[in-house]
DNA sequence: GTATGTACCTGTTTGC
DNA sequence: TGCAAACAGGTACATA
């Protein structure tokens, strides 16, 4: 699935290939994957057409294309979605959803739309340009320059929640899905569950430090399509086979310690970590009740 | 506001 | 062999 690393490499090659063109025609060929635009597949298709396209932008795992208008199209890839830049004799996709059909600047060109699971999908944001309203809840990601990281620490080291879902949790901090979650808390020897408030600011600190470590060596290694004539992010990044430690390796020895990888069932799907480096925390002692005499 | 659980979706894998 | 269940997981939403 396309985790930020691989958004941001599709963000980069809208940049490149489609900023300055002009939308043509948009052809929605499944309603689910605009379910969230307001004015449903006809008026989504409408609110484009004659639009050109100005920039090229991101926020976490969304990705929107500022439009002369003021408006945007917002868009997400969610876990199986793929935007391509075709030349238009290209065959449809398997699984193309919505199709775009540019003019001016990328004339002769398509964007396409692929998402087989569709939990991904577009809309038109009003007023989106700058920043979709849709989307002003979520947080800045690890890597925007503007992240502020003491706010980060603060915030995790008052909530009572295990750090796994903290670290997953959009309103504190973007980008991050399950892998790299798991990958980051391997990196920091910190168990999924441990409470935030019973973390020490350097330990969140060096969490955040390790998450920002894996994406940007993961963007090192997968942001290696800027120059194809489309953008191609099929999820299958070399990244996953080569660097992780913890996501997936069930059983496998930990590259620290040697220890089994263990997989324990998190939010209906899966957690994976070394349970010598990673120690389940213990429960926190449950103080007995007082045993209050009767006057 | 915070914590927690579930729906959404379909191709592939696993189990009987 | 064939069918059913389990699995993958980002996000929105519902509930307490």
């Amino acid at each position: 699935m396309p985790e930020l690393p691989e958004v941001e490499v599709v963000r980069a090659g809208l940049e490149r290939h489609v900023v300055g063109a002009r939308i043509a025609r948009v052809d929605v060929l499944h309603p689910r994957p605009v379910r969230r635009d307001p004015g449903g597949p006809e008026g989504f298709a409408a609110a484009l057409a004659g639009r050109r396209i100005d920039g090229a932008r991101r926020r976490g795992k969304y990705l929107w294309l500022p439009l002369d208008n003021g408006d945007a199209l917002l868009g997400h890839l969610g876990m199986s979605g793929q935007m391509l830049v075709q030349p238009q004799e290209a065959p449809p996709e398997r699984h193309l959803r919505v199709r775009l059909v540019l003019e001016g600047a990328a004339e002769g060109r398509n964007i396409h739309f692929v998402d087989q699971r569709m939990f991904g999908g577009l809309s038109v944001s009003a007023g989106g340009a700058e920043l979709p309203p849709e989307i002003v809840h979520i947080a800045r990601d690890p890597l925007d320059p503007a992240f502020d990281d003491d706010l980060f620490v603060a915030r995790v080291r008052k909530r009572s929640s295990g750090v796994k879902r903290l670290l997953l949790d959009q309103g504190l901090i973007s980008g991050v899905g399950n892998i790299y979650a798991d990958e980051a808390l391997w990196r920091a020897r910190l168990h999924g569950e441990r409470p935030g408030e019973r973390l020490t600011g350097p330990q969140v600190r060096a969490l955040l430090d390790h998450a920002r470590e894996v994406m940007d060596e993961a963007l090192g290694q997968g942001g290696t399509s800027f120059d194809a004539l489309y953008v191609n992010v099929n999820g299958e990044s070399g990244y996953f086979d080569r660097s992780l430690h913890a996501y997936g390796r069930q059983d496998e020895p930990c590259d620290r310690c040697g220890t089994p990888i263990r997989r324990v069932a998190f939010m209906n799907r899966s957690s994976y970590f070394c349970p010598r480096c990673q120690p389940v925390p213990r429960r926190r002692r449950v103080m007995p009740l007082a045993v209050i005499a009767p006057d």
